[in-house]
DNA sequence: TATACAAACTTGTATATACCAATATATGAT
DNA sequence: ATCATATATTGGTATATACAAGTTTGTATA
């Protein structure tokens, strides 16, 4: 038998692509679709290396292997002579919340609301099509959306959107769910680019966060990578008086 | 002889309270050694597995899981065929740059000059004590610097540092070496915590900053942990108009 | 019932072996 | 000198084996 090409269980021993994935990859995978599917949640004690062995036919030392790298990305916890334990989501990525405003605001008990200025589609100017790496002249969507908490503005949310990604984009009802919601349902995000800068309010904004003239507004651009191509590219200003970006990270080695 | 408990080369089998390390930690320690002491600097192309099996004694399948380990942390880059080398130190921890602001600018081919305003040990009321988690009067080092970059002031640095984790801390010429450099020597830090604020800037950040009334600042407070205690907290106020923190990093899995 | 001890289970570490895959280098022919 | 080929080097993956070390569970004893 063949020890480098037997596929695990019943997953599958090819990628999207048709590559051939090597049989530890097929263990993390096998693990991070269980997790992900919502059969093993958090905290969840998963089996054991000798079950898993005896599940998917690969060596102790392989499961071994792909457990520790997951262990390592955080996303499982192992605790020797306990067990293997799924790590808990709010541990990982923990860095820069303000991945969903929505929850964040629910979570301190406050009541969220969206106003939606802007739902346009545009072709992208030069400056535009560098920012989301498409070809200039290409059509993109855009919206401008106003998020209060408890009626009270906290962010401008200025965003552009690659309709590749999300095709239906401008069809949604964004009073209801979040953009960001809308768009991590079409696909996994594979990398984030942050710049943080503070500024003076241009007057559109001043009005739209209803701030006093000279306030300064923390702007937060981010752009994010899916599937090979830039997913979105956004403008998030907030009243800086009144915000604050946090986050904590443990430090590699 | 003993699998277990034999040293790697003439490194250090035990950490500094004594406890035994793993093989494979020694090896991790080694290869890490060599990178900050400078011996091994960036793209360095490191011994290859099978000579550190003759170096260090372990087998080739501890030394390739160390350097595995080191290479999904970042630390090193691996090439099949090619070998393994010193990651850029940009490529760690990638978000939130702004770890050596002295690296940076001359990174930038500019000059960086520091003032030192402040260097003096107080004792801290309950809002620092509680900011720094010490008992509220324990003495603790405060330092307040201007950073700038070919003359231009690029950050006020006001910092309280711990005196258990930097006992020499006001013996520094911090115009040579910057706070930070002389904090991470004295011990690996654990964990990061920011908060990132825009403000308007009093009278005083303002003159020291050179800038006109009404300009934002950006402010990013700063905590490290080490040794299990708070080794430092530092507030860094930016000029906004001319600033901004950047960072990018890949969401896991 | 409570405690002590033993056994079973689980992860952690280390080695030896085997072969695969990508890269770099030496060699030889043209 | 150039190009193609063979060879050596280097990291990648997978397995089998052995033992260490921490946790849980079961059992016997006081």
């Amino acid at each position: 038998m063949n020890k480098r090409t037997r596929a695990v269980g019943f997953g599958n021993a090819t990628d999207a692509d048709g590559i051939a994935l090597s049989l530890g990859q097929q263990v993390r995978n096998y693990v991070l679709q269980k997790i992900d599917s919502g059969e093993w949640p958090e905290g969840t004690r998963i089996p054991s290396e000798a079950q898993l062995v005896e599940q998917l036919g690969a060596s102790r030392m392989t499961i071994h292997i792909a457990l520790r790298d997951l262990s390592a990305a955080g996303v499982l916890m192992r605790k020797q002579g306990a067990g293997t334990f799924v790590a808990p989501r709010s541990s990982q990525s923990t860095f820069l919340e303000l991945r969903n405003i929505h929850a964040e605001i629910e979570a301190r008990g406050n009541r969220h609301t969206t106003d939606v200025h802007v739902m346009e589609a545009i072709n992208c100017d030069l400056s535009l099509a560098t920012e989301m790496n498409v070809v200039p002249g290409s059509t993109v969507f855009h919206s401008l959306l106003v998020h209060r908490e408890n009626g009270r503005p906290l962010q401008i949310e200025d965003r552009y959107v690659n309709p590749l990604f999300a095709p239906d984009y401008l069809e949604q009802d964004f009073t209801r769910i979040t953009p960001n919601e809308h768009l991590m349902a079409m696909g996994p995000l594979k990398e984030v680019e942050h710049v943080i800068q503070a500024v003076t309010a241009d007057e559109q904004s001043r009005a739209l966060l209803e701030m006093q003239p000279g306030e300064p507004l923390l702007l937060l651009r981010r752009r994010t990578w899916s599937r090979g191509l830039i997913a979105t590219s956004a403008r998030l200003l907030h009243p800086g008086t009144r915000f604050s970006l946090a986050g904590r990270m443990t430090v590699p080695h």
